[in-house]
DNA sequence: TCGTAAGCGAGACGGTACGTCGAGTCTTGCT
DNA sequence: AGCAAGACTCGACGTACCGTCTCGCTTACGA
């Protein structure tokens, strides 16, 4: 008879189901959006049994989670200048948005996390995770000096992306490369008309 | 022969139960979510026939829509001061945060827009129109010329709501009143440290 | 508002359905047998949603069952002869077998119901109420003195029809009718050669 | 090296999960009945795994039977006198239900044999088989003269395991074997009370 | 004043997806 | 090559809602 103990009796889950299954729900997550997406859906799209999703992901919410977590992410970038460093990053990020579901899975998760706890547990984490290049940058320019030293940088952040999340959410355009400059901009100088211009 | 239009023979449609409906959606819409609300869930609780529902909206998608509309809008204010009205108006919606399901529908039905072109059609229309006292306020002062001619207003309304939009889309807390002054102030005068201060 | 009491608010059961399930169910019974029956079957071949089974049966059992119980029984024959009784009886009985799935029906309950407690309850009293033509045609005699007072009429019974089961469960041919002279001979007789006959 | 033809080369199969499968099965046919035996059940109890019950049957249905016959059958028994054979003959079988899990498996595999023709094809020969002893001592009894040179010994012995066959199928209860005696004594001489006898 | 047409709550209808379980097959590492 | 373990695809289970459809009632209008 075989051994009886050891941590890796039977056959090992499959890799490729795995990746199948998580591209399978990334694809499908971009089309029909979060609620609409059924776990027999992906089964069926990625060939695979209901069972071997289920015998990983207790739920569809990880699973949706698992996938999110594949996508790419903000490039930190460093150049030594705030106003460059977060011009190529959103611009980086943009391209995200044309070339991946994101623009489509972020929202339709970000819909359902108030409603349940469960994906906020596990999505929460990713979703700092993901600020983090942006925090960084803004911490490095404080430091060297162009940030007021006293300034809320986790409120600064969500000024910067906050235009592309509320067109994100709001509005069913593409978001064009060409609004990063003057959203740059306006989020490093202000809306409000210098002082010494004012008649 | 009918009298007018002919659409007034038989028992008329009970206002209450019209009512009741949107009560009743909008209570669910808060607690569960767009993906969780059942219309069963909407008629049992409103104690009312499916029927009575399909009756008035063709499915679910105008219910919610109809059931979001009657959410209190931005109240329009104007002191003659930007900032005083981006104040005074912010507070005031972050109130209706607390006040009404407004926080949790919202990201709901944003999140389902993107994928339900129904949806999108029904609602988009109604999200341009509750940012309309935000752009008022944004033309007012571009009159007076606190603001620069050339502004793009619709960036600068993202960029002073983007914050919120964040924060309510990917935190679960509550958004606090205190952030609204630093936040108008960020968005007005910029991140950036002015040249002046700098070492 | 309408009545809220009253014992049949709502749409009545549709008694086409309900005889359609029964139909499909005796059909698909006689065709594969009650261990593989599936109630996604019945439904599909009734032309019915698997909750309309499931509304008016807890279980596949007691659908099973009632589709049984509809099937024609035994017919009582009583000429005043037993012997001619029994082969008019017995005949019209094997005409059954080759006229609807009651051969098919029975083994497959009569193998599960050992196991299967709630579906012994439910066929017991069925298969009791199956046998009373007989056990009476048997009383019936007794009292004119064709058999012996202290005769074991239960007894008597199986042993008349317990060929046919016999050949019924062990055999795949059918039944020929005109096994039924033989047998009631048989049955009336005795197996042993009389006395007198013996060499 | 293989020791004598080409089938033995690497681990021969053990003898021990052989024997260990085949007691598992007959056991929880006798708890469980065909229907609900499940191979996992098997393999588990056996403490065996899938794979190798599968290399040995290529199905639970050759299995099952084969378990089936191990089980110990109808003992031949030749005093010279047919109701002496028939009597020991049948107490020791209805001992066998009592003993063995028989009585629960034999209707469950007869209830299945008329829907399964590969369960069919590999268990009637073992039926047949079964009845021999039975048959065996009726065809002494026609030598002997005790029975009708003319007599249809496959309906006679029908006849005589005709009453447990259909206690076994239609009735929860077990079989008493103070049956026995009325029971051959009604097969030999018949129901019907003798002539002579009557008024 | 009364008929009638439409609305009402209730709930059954045919469907679709859920998350679970077992069938029979395949793939590990070990013997 | 057999072994125990356990993952694989597939398909049925019984449940929950979907959006539609009767039911037997109100209810208000217009003849």
């Amino acid at each position: 008879m075989a051994s009886t103990s050891g941590s890796s009796a039977g056959r090992p889950r499959s890799e490729e189901a795995h990746r199948a299954i998580l591209r399978a729900t990334l694809e499908l997550l971009g089309a029909v959006g979060f609620s609409n997406l059924t776990v027999e859906g992906v089964a069926s799209r990625a060939g695979v049994g209901k069972a071997t999703i289920y015998r990983r992901w207790p739920s569809k919410l990880p699973l949706v989670v698992e996938a999110f977590h594949e996508l790419p992410q903000l490039m930190d970038v460093d150049t030594g200048n705030l106003g460059e460093d977060l011009r190529q990053m959103l611009r980086s990020y943009l391209q995200l948005f044309n070339e991946t579901p994101l623009a489509a899975v972020l929202p339709s998760l970000a819909g359902e996390r108030r409603h349940n706890p469960q994906l906020s547990e596990l999505i929460d984490p990713i979703l700092r995770q993901r600020r983090r290049p942006l925090v960084s940058a803004l911490e490095r320019a404080q430091k060297r000096g162009e940030l007021a030293a006293d300034l809320d940088l986790d409120l600064a952040a969500d000024l910067i992306v906050g235009p592309i999340a509320v067109r994100l959410f709001f509005t069913g355009r593409r978001i064009q490369p060409k609004l990063v400059d003057p959203l740059v901009e306006l989020a490093l100088e202000g809306v409000r008309r210098p002082e010494q211009s004012r008649g």
